[in-house]
DNA sequence: CGGGACCTTGATTATCTTCAATGCTAGTGG
DNA sequence: CCACTAGCATTGAAGATAATCAAGGTCCCG
């Protein structure tokens, strides 16, 4: 299980609890009923597949460290990362692998199966509360697939990576991971590029624009937004 | 109840038990079950908004005629149309229209209230096949997503817009709304210039360039496509 | 006949990609 | 300790793709 790729062998599940307390109120009862039926951690060297899509078999997985993708490669070389994990978050292949994508790892990472716990939630043995957060945790997921739609479809590469930047901030904030506007961000220009629809050329260039007009400082794995409200304004919002 | 914006009131729920059963295979009491728990046929005018999101207060409309966009306006004026709902779709704002969005008719529509029938479903109290069905039905809606996101990253705007040719295509004959090859278009190049991520320009000049090419015929509101298996090579396709 | 919605066209500009290097840094083996 | 390498970030130049601007054109409808 020790791997030369590896990561420290995280302590705890606290940012899947966090995250999902985030998402509706847990009675501590709620908290250790779904600590005690996740599986074993699990270790995934760095660009690797660990789950596939399609036929709805794979039980989903609770990311506890690192990142992983919901890619979709094409023929000539291209691909789009459709959607990106984090730890904190559930990955459910039988929703997120859809249209034949695969679950890749993009960094290093460790994740703990998940289907008990779905079981029990969707059995209805599991606590309202429980219950209620796994929804909308779910539910949450459902709309940064929405976001990235607009993102993609409307925005320039600026907005999007700005846009792309709040909603990492925002999910790091809920899972504990933030601290003072600092996240982690351990992901090649190429990996961004690839999420964000842009050439590593482009997304490179995007982010020295955000960097010299000091929206973000990034450097190392490690962004900061020294502003998050200015970044915002970046963004494009939305009509009432 | 007639406007004059109206189409003819439609005179069965049929395309939607043909998608339905396209999805998984559907007994007759499947089907009398389904089309008895459906609400009275609405009519809608176009560029009405029929369904808010958020919340997850409204409950799912079948389209029994017309077309239906998951919306997302922002500020500037730009929009882009998250999703596509046509004959025999089910919507349901509770996840359709996560983030935000609105369901806005794009043309004028007929739709039926379904609260009773996802009730049914998912109370366990309808038939094998015609739960599966509509779980089938609902990963397809899912797909569409994954693969507007893989268009809009990273396919240029002719691929982009062959391929979700071919989309409507498959959607139209599960539903037996296309014969021959020629499925309805009844959409402006506006519309689609919203849905596919382009100016209304470029647009057009991608339908002219896959008109000339002879890859579609495209007039009033009706498309024919001679050969989609030559239309699906100016798409790329995914890795193995 | 006039107006409006939609489609089409040409010219210009902006955004983004591609190509081809160059630098930087950490790890490796001599 | 020092080449040497590999992966990643960065840069400049050139070219492609798509957006924008500004007219016309067509068709339908009142």
């Amino acid at each position: 299980m020790t791997a030369p790729h590896e990561i420290h062998r995280p302590r705890s599940t606290l940012a899947f609890e966090k995250t999902l307390a985030s998402y509706g109120a847990l009675a501590d009862a709620d908290l250790a009923a779904a600590r005690s039926v996740l599986g074993a951690l699990q270790s995934h060297p760095p660009d690797k597949q660990i789950g596939r899509g399609g036929r709805g078999g794979d039980e989903p997985l609770v990311v506890v460290e690192g990142w992983v993708g919901a890619v979709e490669p094409l023929e000539d070389g291209r691909r789009q990362i459709v959607a990106l994990f984090i730890a904190g978050d559930v990955l459910d292949p039988s929703i997120d692998c859809a249209a034949g994508l695969t679950a890749t790892t993009l960094t290093a990472a460790w994740t703990m199966p998940a289907g008990a716990l779905r079981a029990a939630v969707e059995a209805g043995c599991a606590g309202d509360g429980l219950r209620r957060a796994w929804r909308a945790a779910r539910a949450a997921a459902d709309a940064r697939l929405v976001r990235q739609v607009v993102r993609l479809g409307r925005m320039s590469a600026l907005e999007r990576t700005a846009e792309f930047i709040l909603e990492l901030l925002d999910r790091q904030q809920r899972s504990g991971l933030a601290r003072n506007g600092r996240i982690d961000l351990p992901l090649t220009q190429e990996v961004l590029a690839d999420h964000l629809g842009l050439s590593v050329v482009h997304m490179n260039r995007t982010l020295q624009q955000l960097r010299r007009e000091g929206l973000i400082v990034y450097r190392a794995g490690c962004l900061l937004i020294p502003d998050p409200d200015r970044l915002a304004r970046a963004a494009p919002r939305a009509a009432a």
